[in-house]
RNA sequence: CGGAGUGUAGCGCAGUUUGGUUAGCGCACCUGGUUUGGGACCAGGGGGUCGGGGGUUCGAGUCCCUCCACUCCGACCA
């Protein structure tokens, strides 16, 4: 491809509206443009490197067996009212109605249109294992869009399906695509780890995110340094040892604590410890009210809540509904709570001799022993891990660290094959439900994920997986003759050798040719310029180590070729 | 949805507080010339519903009302 002739709209300056760095260097490498928030137009460079993405998606999923089919983007109502997600997906289904007033979404994920598809065609277990997939567009309507491709409402994205006859081809199924993804992510270049995950309202049994290790991810992920464990945090389980030591605990005692709201505040006043302090939370779990205890200087995980109690929804309570179950807000505590379900931490149990609110205003009790004074429906896991927990699998040190969530794989069950009727007889002639798995990867995310990884201060550095172009040939000035004819030559060669290059043969000065390369990130940059011409030789750039090797001409073809093998 | 901010040429911005000539700067673009190993220089030129609508005023980019879009924080979501 000649740059003269294509399309690659770069920017010196950075975009007014961009705050994660692959967001920004998406746009001014030229390879995106926003149409609106959330969505992109892909430009030449971009859709390129989506399509090497899905190539190699593609050929490692062909490996493991997966089928090739492409489905509508447009879903009928029917079929999320018969697998129930019609009302409990929310707003984040985009919806909408025809002429005739019948109603449709933009489909945000393929269950529905997937199990409907198979369902009229399986009917025996002699058809099973069945692995089917597609690369498509996919809408969600996110609340709020941001970080440029990282979290669109338009996105690029495979999802796989897989079907069963039994719960063991299913978790072979299952293994089957872990070990797809594993390569896909290692092909593609991306340091990435597989972590255990909730299975979200997606539902099912079990799950691993494939996050990309990034700073800016949204996710915070658990690794062990010892031991293979790695985990979301949302599912990190916290090992807490048992209580030995002897529990005196002094009686009850209400202190005045005024304006004192929050646990460092009472903590200073009263003189103890934060962790002598328990934070009582009132939580609305599907319509009741619940208390949730836990120590002064922890975080409570909401999800290992919702999971625990097996809630639909679970949030916060309101203002209203802490005056209404406790007292006045910041004073809550779970003595003489007007609530039937008081739900612990597991750590609490291990110690005495509590600080813990009285539901009166500017008031607190001391000397709080929460099986004698209080009742207690059940000691629960419930809070976030923290770095000074041991792992939970191998006891040892763990870290936590930000990562990208770009594959999501799940084990769904019967879940979906249940609610829409999908069914098979088995060998015994008995009719029964599919069972299904799910795996997606977020092709445009894997884009965003990548440059998040992989860039310096002067642009992109592409893995060669991922690249747009393997090599960037640069003349570096045209209007002279022997330049120009001399990296015709080579232009000629490295694409007739199968070499992806891209020829910058535009007529502009040298440096803004060489910024122009470094910010789109090629790995091979081959520069053509009279001087080194002159000693019959070209230079070679590696973008990624900033190293440069000047090599002769006609040995430029074979060398380019090495690089490219060896990286391979 | 709550909070904060922004909207002026393709991009990045100044001007708005205190209303007043013809709305400005850098980059990009067009023409001519010089230049050619890290985002060149000189000269000339084109391009604007100042986010939309309404209002106040002799006069509005600037003041008032209203709507819209975009960004960030939160909630939400996986």
């Amino acid at each position: 491809m000649r740059w003269s002739r294509y399309y690659i709209p770069t920017l010196k300056e950075d975009p007014a509206d961009a705050e994660v760095i692959s967001h920004k260097l998406l746009v001014r490498a030229g390879m995106i443009r926003k149409l609106t928030s959330g969505i992109y137009t892909y430009l030449p460079l971009g859709l390129r490197s989506l399509q090497k993405i899905s190539q190699i998606i593609r050929e490692e999923m062909e490996r493991f067996g997966a089928i090739e089919i492409l489905m509508p983007g447009v879903q009928p109502a029917e079929l999320w009212q018969e697998s129930g997600r019609w009302n409990a997906y929310g707003k984040e289904l985009l919806r909408f109605k025809d002429r005739h007033n019948r109603d449709y979404c933009l489909g945000p994920t393929h269950e529905e249109v997937i199990t409907d598809l198979v369902r009229g065609e399986i009917k025996s277990y002699r058809q099973l294992p069945l692995n089917l997939y597609q690369i498509q567009m996919k809408f969600r309507d996110e609340i709020r869009p941001r970080f440029g491709l990282m979290r669109g409402r338009e996105f690029l994205m495979k999802d796989g399906y897989s079907f069963d006859k039994d719960e063991e081809g299913a978790v072979r199924s299952y293994q089957n695509m872990y070990k797809a993804y594993q390569s896909i992510f290692k092909r593609l270049g991306l340091n990435y780890r597989a972590v255990e995950a909730d299975t979200g309202q997606i539902g099912g049994n079990f799950s691993h995110e494939f996050m990309v290790l990034a700073d800016t991810g949204e996710d915070t992920i658990v690794v062990c340094e010892q031991c293979d464990y790695a985990v979301n945090v949302e599912k990190a389980e916290v090992k807490v040892g048992s209580f030995s030591g002897e529990r005196a605990c002094p009686a009850l005692k209400k202190v005045i604590t005024p304006a004192r709201h929050t646990v460092k505040e009472v903590a200073e006043y009263l003189n103890v410890d934060e962790t002598k302090i328990v934070k009582t939370l009132l939580y609305n779990v599907d319509g009741r009210g619940v208390a949730v205890l836990i120590r002064g200087d922890r975080e409570l995980n909401e999800i290992k809540l919702k999971n625990k109690l097996r809630a639909g929804e679970v949030r916060l309570a309101s203002k209203a509904e802490v005056e209404q179950w406790s007292g006045p807000v910041g004073f809550s505590g779970p003595v003489g709570l007007k609530l039937e379900e008081i739900y612990a931490d597991l750590e609490l149990a291990n110690d005495t001799d509590y600080v813990v609110g009285a539901n009166e205003k500017d008031c607190h009790f001391m000397h709080c022993d929460l099986t004698r004074d209080t009742k207690i429906s059940a000691f629960y896991d419930l809070r976030n891990i923290t770095e000074t927990d041991p792992c939970p699998k191998c006891g040892g040190k763990i870290k936590l660290t930000k990562g990208i969530e770009v594959g999501h794989i799940f084990k769904l069950g019967t879940k979906y094959s249940e609610a829409m009727q999908a069914f098979f007889l088995d060998e015994q002639g008995r009719e029964r439900p599919l069972v299904m798995g799910c795996y997606g990867i977020g092709v445009s995310r894997v884009l965003a994920a990548c440059i998040e990884q992989n860039h310096d201060q002067y642009g992109i550095i592409f893995p060669l997986p991922i690249a747009p172009f393997e090599c960037l040939l640069i003349a570096l000035n045209v209007k002279d003759s022997e330049v120009r004819s001399r990296s015709e030559v080579l232009y000629e060669q490295l694409k007739s050798q199968g070499v992806d290059v891209l020829f910058d043969d535009r007529d502009e000065r040298p440096g803004f040719k060489f910024k122009d390369a470094d910010l789109i990130g090629v790995p091979f940059q081959v520069i053509v310029g009279a001087k080194t011409l002159a000693k019959g030789k070209v230079e070679i750039k590696i973008r990624k180590t900033g190293e440069k090797l000047e090599v002769p001409f006609e040995q430029c073809r074979t060398i380019i070729q090495e690089l490219k093998n060896k990286i391979n």
